[in-house]
DNA sequence: CCTTGACCTTCCAGTGACTGGAATCTTTAT
DNA sequence: ATAAAGATTCCAGTCACTGGAAGGTCAAGG
């Protein structure tokens, strides 16, 4: 299957595949043309990356992922582990960004947003000093 | 004063005060000998934008910001307006991940995490048909 | 005067994960 | 025969830095 089906087939970009295969992540076979080659494997691999992306998995994590998704001897703690880092890095950003909005909640229920020029945004990106 | 007095009075690393000279964030003057030389205007709007980018804005709205700063007649509602764009930006971003995070918890809650290969997350991750 | 070391300069390349575009085939349909 | 669709490669850009190499400048100590 060319390019463009395995695109249809996994929902991700033509552009997105052949970068895929450059990082060597999917790497279809070729046919006398020069064209790439999707099997069907292929394609399933493309729509797990799809989906480990779509669950916010780096790239290199879906690669540790497609290889314990290949390897029938696979330990289930593998991937727990790999998913369980993902979530508590998750849950970070949740936390930062969380503070961030609460300072910038408070500056900004605090500035009037008319025409005058005081603003406590302002004032407080300024630093203490000024 | 010298990029690396700046750079201690800001908390900006030199090298990120060079790149903000680049893209013409905050261009200090030279002396002879070709040196940068940061006035204490420099070093506020150094701090200024290092404080602005701890709150997450980006460094486009850290030159309108400081652009506003810098102007005496600014209307606090440009500011607001902002500040607004950037938590709207934020609180978007905060569902996005608590979403992503609330499928991944399930998956893991329900992964045994053992040495066998059968897997909650490696299924969901392959999709529905296999 | 010379050296050492800290500090400064520029320029190039890499990060993550694509995305856009140009120039050039190949295939398919009319 | 030709036009359109789809394929190829390669280069450059995104965002906000960061690292490193090669070299220039300056203050202090011997």
């Amino acid at each position: 299957m060319n390019i463009g089906d395995a695109a249809k087939q996994s929902g991700l970009p033509a552009k997105t595949i052949r970068y895929y295969e450059d990082i060597a992540l999917v790497v279809p076979g070729r046919t006398g043309n020069g064209y790439r080659s999707y099997s069907q494997s292929d394609v399933h691999k493309l729509q797990f990356v799809q989906r480990a992306r779509g669950l916010g998995f780096s790239v290199e994590d879906c690669r540790a992922l497609l290889s314990l998704y290949e390897d029938d001897n696979r330990a289930s703690a593998d991937v727990k582990a790999i998913a369980v880092g993902h979530l508590d890095a998750i849950e970070k950003k949740i936390a930062e960004l969380k503070a961030l909005h609460k300072t910038l909640k408070h500056l900004v229920d605090h500035c009037h947003g008319d025409q005058r020029p005081h603003c406590p945004i302002i004032d407080d990106l300024a630093g203490p000093n000024h």
